[in-house]
DNA sequence: TCTTGACAATGTGACGTGTGATTTTATAAT
DNA sequence: ATTATAAAATCACACGTCACATTGTCAAGA
């Protein structure tokens, strides 16, 4: 009964946590950090001032969490898009797909993500910088794996470091997926992910 | 004589807008808008406060006018670059290479930069988003004419639209460009400016 | 030609005002 | 009684203003 309780309590405070930095991430998101005070995240959470800095040390602290907890959450979904196929084509495929619905559901997140990720991001003093880009660049790694197996097996030709090819991917899917996202008027989806991998995947130059 | 003295005064304020938005350059890029100061731009610049509101109306006007006016200066000497060779490759590959030595010797703008084009900036409330997208956007499509008469005259396969074709070498030469200048250690500058062209130009997989 | 002094233009920086992060104190719930 | 919540108080900081100071201009008189 005692642990029921005590279990029973731990996640109401868990999901309170969840509400504030739900409250949070779309004000900043809307505003950016800067434009957004306590106040108006208390407000909107429904909460009192008070209660947020129960549950975060300083704005800081939140705003910490938000970042690192969804860019936790999007490279899990990367990898395992990555991991599941066993051929290296459907692997690439798999990623430009999954990244796609993760972006168009989270579009907003993202680019706080990619204000952090992209330098050129000063909302906070220190330190997210650095725990942000760790996260990328461990992605970044396994995704150049999957062009070294490719490689390896003679399924890719070695046009590039396998590195800068992960980068070369990385950069082309973040753009178009932006280009789509920001007017779909004028840049509508294309249904087939193939469109950014042709890309990559067929020569421009006469050979 | 009158014409004279006019011009003279007219230089030196020029030059002493100049100093004021240089000062304010090195403070922004390295700590961002919002942590940045009007006083600390002041005693940077080695003026009296009151005299930079005789310059800019308010801090967002003074961060508008340096940004607009670096964004002129790139773009400028990027289209410049992608028009002077006649040849459709090289004009590419003078784009690459003009975009390398401007990065260098830009750096801190350019994060700045890229923060507003790229979205996720917050810093002043309106208006420069719009202003500067407009100059990137209309950039970009004299990078996909350079596609687009390529493809005309046969010299590039048709592999995708134009336009996405700038997109994606502007979104490559960036990301390239970043991770070399990030960490020169880990990802020394290739000389030859070909290793970002290649992926474009050479096909990944086998056909 | 040189000096002088009134007048204009330009530069200065202490201060008013507002805002927002954090702390403290009061209140209610368990 | 102890803990969680709410609301008001504190405190620091930064934008932008404005009355004053400084510098520069120019013409009349020595």
């Amino acid at each position: 009964m005692k642990d029921k309780k005590e279990s029973r309590r731990e996640r109401e405070k868990f999901r309170q946590r969840q509400e504030m930095l739900a409250a949070a991430l779309e004000l900043f998101s809307e505003k950016g950090y800067h434009n957004v005070s306590m106040h108006e995240i208390a407000e909107k959470a429904e909460f009192a001032i008070g209660t947020l800095y129960k549950f975060f040390k300083n704005k800081e602290d939140l705003y910490k969490s938000l970042i690192t907890e969804q860019a936790d959450r999007f490279h899990q979904a990367l990898t395992k898009a990555i991991e599941e196929p066993d051929d290296e084509i459907e692997k690439l495929r798999n990623y430009v797909k999954t990244k796609r619905e993760v972006f168009a559901a989270n579009i907003s997140v993202i680019r706080l993500y990619f204000a952090e990720t992209r330098g050129a991001s000063f909302n906070i003093k220190a330190g997210l910088d650095k725990e942000i880009r760790k996260r990328y660049d461990q992605f970044m790694h396994t995704l150049a794996a999957v062009f070294e197996r490719g490689i390896k097996r003679k399924r890719f030709q070695k046009i590039a470091d396998p590195y800068h090819l992960a980068v070369a991917l990385d950069s082309l899917s973040n753009a178009f997926l932006l280009l789509w996202l920001d007017s779909p008027e004028d840049h509508p989806f294309p249904e087939n992910p193939d469109v950014i991998l042709n890309i990559l995947f067929k020569g421009l130059v006469y050979t």
